[in-house]
DNA sequence: CGTTACGTTGACTCAAGTCAATTCAGGTGG
DNA sequence: CCACCTGAATTGACTTGAGTCAACGTAACG
């Protein structure tokens, strides 16, 4: 994690540790010079709020570590979480005055931030920002629509094992291990955190995450850290086509 | 509606009814020029599947006219709608190789296509193309979210106020009408379909249309006909932020 | 004027929600 | 070092909204 020394000093994005995942991983060695000049880090507390729905978005900018959350609230509280963001992932809407979406770090977290109208300039000048930023949009689309699925279709304890099996991908590539063996990883997101994903309650999801592990599909070490002997079992309570489709 | 002969013909993009919303819509008149040579048209009935889930992809396009869906299905057979394609939305993903959804002519359907691999190398050299299609690219993703909220957390009876009233939102920029006054709309979509749009079954949508109706909400001409006597009111349905969000 | 596909309605069931009582784990401070 | 406190998580008893199964309408079409 870096330090309020870290955070002064003007990070080296060739040393960047989402240098190659980020929107700016097409950008040339000049491209990123320029980058540099309008970049700034933030960090955030877990809990804090780093963008309220509605309010003037001043800037945009990438997730370089930490968990952060968007999601939408009715009026009269019902939540529904829209999207995870994870390292690398890209935050806010070019173009757009306001924010549409609640944005929360759930874990400590540090942003690499971009003021809104340089970037927007530098998008029409620098194709290779607007194509990269174009393939991570439509990756985060098919990832909304897969996510559709689990909401509209999927029974709760098939949302759980999808969320966890996503978890478990992510960690799984993060960490660069395969996926054969048991895998072991922490939940990022608290249990009211994981209903709000899945459009559950909370007592749903802890009465299902007690039911997988009652049925050995994961193992337990306290609250959070996650143990999972067989993947493929994962994938087949989660109702995704056994082990053929997002381990392939 | 465009018959055979239209078809054949090489048909203008100058007087194209989507030209200015579809992903042509910056495009200047020469970059028109270069696309009128790597497209063609192509009419689907109503039914007919235009794209299967898996299958190689040979194109790209844009909806002309008529209503298509994008559709997920399970092995066991849960579908879940995922889009729905109107005139002017964009089909298909450059840069990947096969279909992810199954796309479906709702109503008689035209195309405008393109040449999957004609289409990527006119998109690297035409900005104009690869920015309106982030723009896009961005707007559904945003509706793709919005959706998340209305599967994830909306009752039965909120779920069908919902889609009647983006119905009816379409409908009304489709015609230029304002949203003061009476609305009227046919819906494009069987109860079915409906049902697989919002995570219900057919039998709770008919019965929620029919509890609308008897509360007055809307109005019911034959099955498909529907007039809404005041759309604030079918907001409020909704759960939306009453006649505040997106009308406003 | 049947046939067929789409739609409606009813009776019953069940998965998930609600409300409420404990339990557990991790920090804090005496 | 331990007792206490607090927020997170679990578990139980009960309720309910939507699903299931099944019968019945209805309108378009050959």
């Amino acid at each position: 994690m870096l330090n309020e020394r870290d955070l002064a000093a003007h990070q080296d994005c060739e040393s960047c540790p989402i240098r190659h995942r980020a929107v700016c991983a097409r950008c040339e060695t000049n491209e990123l010079e320029r980058l540099e000049e309008i970049k700034y880090y933030r960090k955030f507390e877990a809990g804090q709020t780093v963008i309220w729905s509605g309010d003037r978005m001043e800037f945009v900018g990438s997730v370089v570590s930490g968990i952060a959350t968007l999601t939408q609230t009715m009026e009269d509280g019902r939540r529904q979480m829209v999207g995870l963001l994870l390292p690398s992932d890209f935050v806010g809407r070019p173009g757009r005055g306001t924010a549409a979406y609640d944005v929360v770090a759930t874990t400590d977290l540090v942003m690499c931030c971009f003021r809104k109208t340089p970037f927007e300039d530098m998008m029409q000048k620098t194709p290779h920002i607007a194509q990269r930023l174009l393939e991570m949009t439509l990756d985060e689309l098919d990832a909304a629509r897969e996510w559709m699925l689990v909401l509209g279709r999927k029974t709760a304890r098939e949302k759980i094992a999808s969320l966890l099996s996503i978890i478990a991908r992510r960690d799984a590539t993060l960490n660069q291990r395969g996926t054969e063996g048991p895998l072991a990883f922490d939940l990022p997101l608290t249990r009211e955190a994981m209903a709000d994903y899945l459009g559950l309650t909370l007592e749903t999801v802890s009465r299902q995450i007690s039911a997988l592990k009652r049925d050995g599909v994961i193992v337990l070490q306290g609250k959070r850290h996650v143990t999972v002997p067989d993947m493929s079992l994962l994938l087949e309570e989660a109702g995704d086509d056994a082990d053929g489709g997002v381990f392939a």
